[in-house]
DNA sequence: ACAGGCAAAATTGTATGCAATCTCTATTCA
DNA sequence: TGAATAGAGATTGCATACAATTTTGCCTGT
């Protein structure tokens, strides 16, 4: 197969393609914020700014279209998405459905390096709670997404977590629509109770909590109708 | 293409994009099984097949790869996916953790057209069932898939309804690969009781019988060495 | 002033060309 | 005979060119 051991580990490297960096920065992107909800997104002057063809953006942006965090509208181009309340209320119902189950698996998995990882990430996201400053606020909405995500990982099945990083991913931009409370108010008491119940192997207590989180997040939304939001978008920058 | 004011109209019908088109009658082969798992998909053969240039194709592939249908290697094209036992394992998992909440929302949602559709679409399987030969074999395979994606439309989720489909075309190809009994013996019977049990609102029945039907699906399932499938590709052809 | 419409500019959709990489065959050497 | 290898052919990765479409700004007539 290969000529000499060395060539294939460089290639590890060189391995990251260039649509998946692309698309995972503009995820990112997307996810704290820094991109607006409904923001047009031109090909060129991505490809630019990453120094590749539209090519390779182009299939960037189908990759979060096939995500949902972008609405690719033919002959018009790519816009961040935009989520309508029905599917804002779609997105939560999603994850009531799955996210129960996915804490039951955590439960049954849970090493006790997981739980460490768990204790680890609850600090960090203490942390990024307590700073100031707009950096700070995107580090907390991030880190506060990621919980879900660490729970996904440690119930250990990667069709379960790729679904729910999408999910995860699409409740970002719909509380970024529609959140009231100026913070994100992911309500950080919430994952250190779960993640006490998880410890106390506490089946039943850990999918109530699970739940009443979720419940708890949707109600801080104010499903507007979408001609305010335009409206309020325009205003804030 | 059309020139007049008619094209507007026409356009609607136009709209159905080449890449959906292509991706569609290839994720329809895949699941009926006319391509078999591990198939290297040229994407000029593809392209000069659909009469479009290897851009659509791509698109297209990159579209199947997105939903766990098509691997794609760097530098050596696509392939059918050749799901491991591992990942066949985590495709019903992931069923287990979803169908049961897409159950219990089809009780709430459904109509008395719903569970007419459901009744004519069981009567659909039994005529495909109850037929000999290849093609009957095919739609039997595709009517029983088409079951668990009727019941997550009347969940009436279009982002859990998204998943199923994901998650069932993945289970068609990991029956192709795993499946002992020669019939896909999808269970026709399950669906008829899950059915009777749907309409007569019995939540903890209809559960009960989805969990038994997917440990059903699986226990057909033999997660031999992928060497031997290799063989048995091989011979079957 | 303003609605309507035309033309230029910007942007996307698709095909194609070229370089890089892989695959397979045939040939050579042990 | 069999393993190693070189090289031709096939295939993919990416950039770019061109056509189709939309958007923008200007102009004109009322």
């Amino acid at each position: 197969m290969e000529t000499t051991a060395i060539k294939t580990r460089g290639n590890a490297a060189k391995e990251a393609e260039r649509a998946v960096v692309i698309s995972e920065a503009l995820q990112d992107a997307i996810v704290e914020r820094r991109l607006p909800p409904g923001m047009k997104l031109v090909e060129a002057e991505i490809g630019s700014l990453f120094d590749v063809s539209r090519t390779i953006v182009r299939t960037a942006l189908q990759e979060l279209s096939f995500l949902g965090l972008v609405r690719i509208e033919r002959n018009r181009g790519a816009f961040v998405a935009k989520p309508s309340p029905e599917e804002a209320r779609q997105i939560f119902d999603a994850r009531r459905l799955v996210e129960p189950g996915i804490t039951m698996d955590a439960i049954k998995q849970a090493s006790n390096d997981d739980l460490a990882h768990l204790r680890k990430h609850l600090q960090h996201e203490n942390e990024a709670m307590s700073q100031r400053g707009l950096s700070a606020r995107r580090m907390e909405i991030r880190a506060s997404g990621d919980f879900h995500l660490l729970l996904a990982s440690i119930a250990g099945n990667l069709i379960v977590q790729r679904f729910m990083s999408e999910l995860i991913a699409r409740s970002c931009l719909v509380i970024a629509l529609y959140g009231q409370s100026g913070a994100s108010s992911c309500g950080h008491d919430d994952h250190v109770e779960i993640v006490d119940a998880i410890a106390a192997r506490d089946a039943a207590r850990a999918v109530a909590l699970t739940q009443h989180h979720i419940d708890h997040l949707e109600a801080d939304l104010n499903y507007r109708s979408s001609d305010d939001i335009e409206l309020r978008q325009a205003l804030s920058l």
